[in-house]
DNA sequence: CGCCAGATTGACTGACCAGTCAATCCAGAC
DNA sequence: GTCTGGATTGACTGGTCAGTCAATCTGGCG
């Protein structure tokens, strides 16, 4: 039943089976017993593994951001328009929640949007996203690809901030899932922040009055 | 003594001293103490006003969520361009969060960012911030002020979601808070929204005049 | 004054749960 | 066969804290 690697399968079990928990009932109102009952494993067997119910999350975090941040950074390198490099890193993003709901869920819901409790701890972490896809934007800009009406940061912002918010429209259940609707969602998220919304006809009659 | 005189001032009292210690600790790591040592008010207090600890947070999200949604939809009512009614509405919710950070940092970071406990209970009423929303840009669409390319709930989303980030930038203390940096917040996301990341054919005459 | 009702107090309780630990299991080494 | 060390078990502890409640205060009113 056990073979070399049998103590780091049970560490797995133990990791897939708190992502499920966590997304079920919230990192702050589960208890480690719970994430031992989902695991089908007694409940000392989690600290022996982990130092702590904490560490589970950061675990969880960290393992799948560090991908996320190397998958941007590999995007960037390449030599394609910065729209289709936005349009990869949406789609990846959307590509990790369609993999993986759950974890997708957790990651978001406990730690990117959670300021006061983990957002804190892994602030560098995420700042690092920001600051990777404003580097995006920055070179376009000076490339004139994009137009400079708006600084790196706060594009990198509203763009991340676009998708992060229909990530959440699925985990709320506020939008439909489905094929169609990740492939239509990533395309929308690039469209909506580099194409932006006005009519390029008829642009003065759209003068602000103010 | 008048019933809702200095009774209801007491609530208030307790009210605002929440705001402050959920924004410092969060909700979850607060104990109802720290609320009633902020206060200036017996433990006991806190439960003659309040039912439970949940209660308070809801309390404070309704009042001011209702105000949001409320503005909104008189902001819609009026005869502007829909660009001018997004302006106008990212400027209320910035302003909102200038007027009383703290109580901005909890709606957001307990209420509508926590999919999981409060996001779920006030689900209907997020909701409705987003539907307005895409009932803007759908009016536009059919005025031809805005282009179809993208529908209105993801506009909506994409919109909300940058000035949350925004806020939570802010929050977080990855952007520099300031009189200039709201102004220039409030347009940077009308901006990119409306006018996208693009330097496409004839963007000069999609840029707005400022 | 004496009475009432609502405001206010803070000690207390009952439940909950993260983390500990001593005991037990088991697989491979010799 | 037995030794060893990591894997595994789950009962237990210690501390925390939401919510309760009986006592006390206060101010209006007849």
């Amino acid at each position: 039943m056990a073979q070399g690697g049998a103590a780091m399968e049970k560490r797995r079990v133990i990791l897939d089976a708190a992502v499920r928990v966590f997304a079920r009932q919230g990192f702050h109102t589960c208890r480690v017993s719970d994430i031992a009952d989902e695991a089908g494993v007694a409940y000392g067997l989690v600290y022996h593994y982990f130092s702590s119910k904490d560490q589970i999350l950061d675990t969880l975090f960290l393992e799948r951001w560090h991908v996320l941040l190397d998958v941007i950074r590999e995007i960037d390198a390449r030599e394609i328009p910065a729209r289709e490099k936005l349009h990869e890193i949406a789609a990846f993003i959307v590509d990790s929640y369609r993999h993986d709901p759950d974890l997708m869920k957790v990651i978001i819901v406990e730690v990117t949007r959670a300021a006061n409790t983990f957002g804190r701890t892994h602030l560098a972490d995420i700042r690092e996203a920001y600051d990777l896809i404003a580097e995006v934007v920055r070179a376009a800009q000076e490339t004139g690809e994009f137009r400079t009406a708006v600084t790196p940061e706060f594009a990198a912002l509203a763009f991340y901030g676009a998708i992060e918010q229909v990530l959440t429209g699925w985990i709320f259940d506020l939008l439909p899932r489905g094929e169609a609707e990740y492939e239509q969602a990533t395309a929308f998220v690039v469209e909506t922040i580099c194409g932006g919304l006005d009519a390029a006809v008829g642009a003065e009659a759209r003068r602000p009055a103010l």
